[in-house]
DNA sequence: TGTTCTATGTAACCTTTGTTACCAAATAAA
DNA sequence: TTTATTTGGTAACAAAGGTTACATAGAACA
C-alpha cells in the first residue's frame, strides 16, 4: 500500500504522515458499479482516491436522482468529513464510476492529524475548497443551463472521467443522473447525432466532436 | 466589541481566543442592501456575524442571479475561507439582507488559530459542514422543486430571516433571486393570494398562512 | 392638479420539458 | 429457433415556465 500512497500522495504528504496512513488504513479495490455509500449510512472511513472515479449522487423524497460530481485520484469526500465530525448520517450516495482503488482512513485519525501535520491540514481544507466549488458548478448547470447544454456537459465529463470517448450508458441511465426522462434524453441525443457530434448505438454512445 | 463577541461567540470560544479576536479584528455595521462582496473581489477578511443577515448570490455569464443561502448570527462565510486559502477571487456576491453587525477577522489569523485553538478549529469545520449542507438544500430546491414550491420556500425563508411576516420586496426582485421572470412570479403570487395564503400590496407582501 | 414613473395584473402566445403510447430492433433466455 | 426482455425512435399531447404586449393603479413630483 505504501507504494500506492507515495505514487498518489507522496508529493503532498511528508514521510511520517505517509507511514501513519499506511499503518492505520486499509487498501480497497472497488469494481465499477460498487456502491460505496448509501444515503442514511453512518460514515466509518474517509476515502483517499488512488485511481478510478467515484460518482456522488443526491436523491429527493420521491427517489429521483441527480449526479452531483465525481471524485478522482487525489480527491477525498468532504461530505464524509462533515458527516463524521457531526456524527450524522450520509446525505449522499457514492458509487464507483469505474474500477477504483482507494485508501480508507479511519475517521478518528482525521482530527488528530489536523493538528499534527500541516500538509494534512492543507489537504483537508483544499478538499473542502474543491467540493464547494464543484457544488457551485453543479448549481450553475442545473439553474442556468437548458437540458441540451446539461446533456453535452454530462457527455464531456463522462468521457473525461472514464478516459474513453465511448460511453457505455443507456439513455435511461443518463436520464436518471440528469433528473430527466428517457424520452427527453433520447430526443436530445438524436439531435446531437444529426449534428454529427455523436454516434448512437445500442448500449453505447461514441463521441465524435462535442467542442 | 468584546461584549458583542462574548454575546454571540462566548459559549464556543475560550477567553484567550476571544481576546485575540478583539485585538486584531474590526467591528462593522452594515445597512440593509450594503454590498459586502462582489464576484471577482479579492477577499481580505473573514466575517463573523453578530446580528442581522447576509444573502449570498451566484451569477451566470449573462448576469442572471440566483440566491444561494443566508448567513446569520454565529455564521461565517466558508466561501471566504476557501478563497483566502487559495488566494483566489470570490465566486459569489454577498449583500446585507437587513441591518447587520459583524466582526471582520483578518485572513492571516485564520490558519494560525486552527493549530492554536481547538474551538476555532471546530468552528471552521462546522462552518464548512453547514455551508455544504446549505448548498445541498439549494440544489434540492432548484433540481427537484417546481417554481411554485420554490416560491413558497423563498417567502417562508425570507420571513424567517427577517423575523417579519411582511416582506418588502417587489415581484421583480423575487424573480431575480429565484432566477425566473417577473410575470411568472406575479402569476404564482396571485394564485397564492387566491388560496388565502398571502396578501399582495404594492411593494410588500403579507404572509397569512403558508404552512 | 396634472404628469411621470414604478409596480402589478393579465391575456396571448411560444419554447422547453415531461408524459403516454406504441413500434421496431437488438439481445437474452427458453 | 422461438419467445421474452431490453433498448431506443417517434408521434401526439400536456404542463410548466418564459416572453411580449398592454392596461391600470398607486406613488412621486413638478
Amino acid at each position: 500500500m505504501i507504494q500506492e500512497l507515495k505514487k498518489s500522495y507522496g508529493h503532498q504528504f511528508e514521510d511520517a504522515l505517509l507511514q501513519e496512513i499506511a499503518q492505520v488504513s486499509t487498501f480497497r479495490e472497488l469494481p465499477a458499479g460498487y456502491k460505496l455509500m448509501e444515503i442514511g449510512d453512518y460514515v466509518k472511513g474517509m476515502p483517499l482516491l488512488v485511481s478510478g472515479a467515484i460518482k456522488v449522487l443526491r436523491e429527493d423524497k420521491d427517489g429521483d436522482e441527480l449526479l452531483l460530481y465525481y471524485l478522482e485520484k487525489g480527491d477525498t469526500c468532504s461530505m464524509t468529513m462533515t458527516c463524521c465530525m457531526g456524527e450524522t448520517k450520509s446525505e449522499i450516495r457514492a458509487i464507483a464510476e469505474r474500477d477504483t482503488k482507494l485508501i480508507m482512513v479511519p475517521i478518528r485519525k482525521m482530527e488528530e492529524w489536523i493538528t499534527k501535520y500541516k500538509s494534512w491540514r492543507n489537504f483537508v481544507f483544499e478538499s473542502y475548497h474543491n467540493r464547494l466549488n464543484e457544488m457551485l458548478l453543479t448549481i450553475d448547470t442545473i439553474a442556468f443551463d437548458r437540458m441540451d447544454e446539461r446533456l453535452v456537459s454530462h457527455l464531456k465529463e463522462k468521457a473525461r472521467v472514464n478516459k474513453d470517448n465511448v460511453l457505455y450508458q443507456t439513455h435511461q441511465e443518463i436520464a436518471y443522473e440528469l433528473h430527466s426522462s428517457r424520452v427527453v434524453i433520447s430526443r436530445l441525443l438524436k439531435k446531437l447525432e444529426r449534428l454529427g457530434k455523436i454516434e448512437l448505438h445500442r448500449n453505447h454512445i461514441t463521441i465524435v466532436d462535442l467542442s
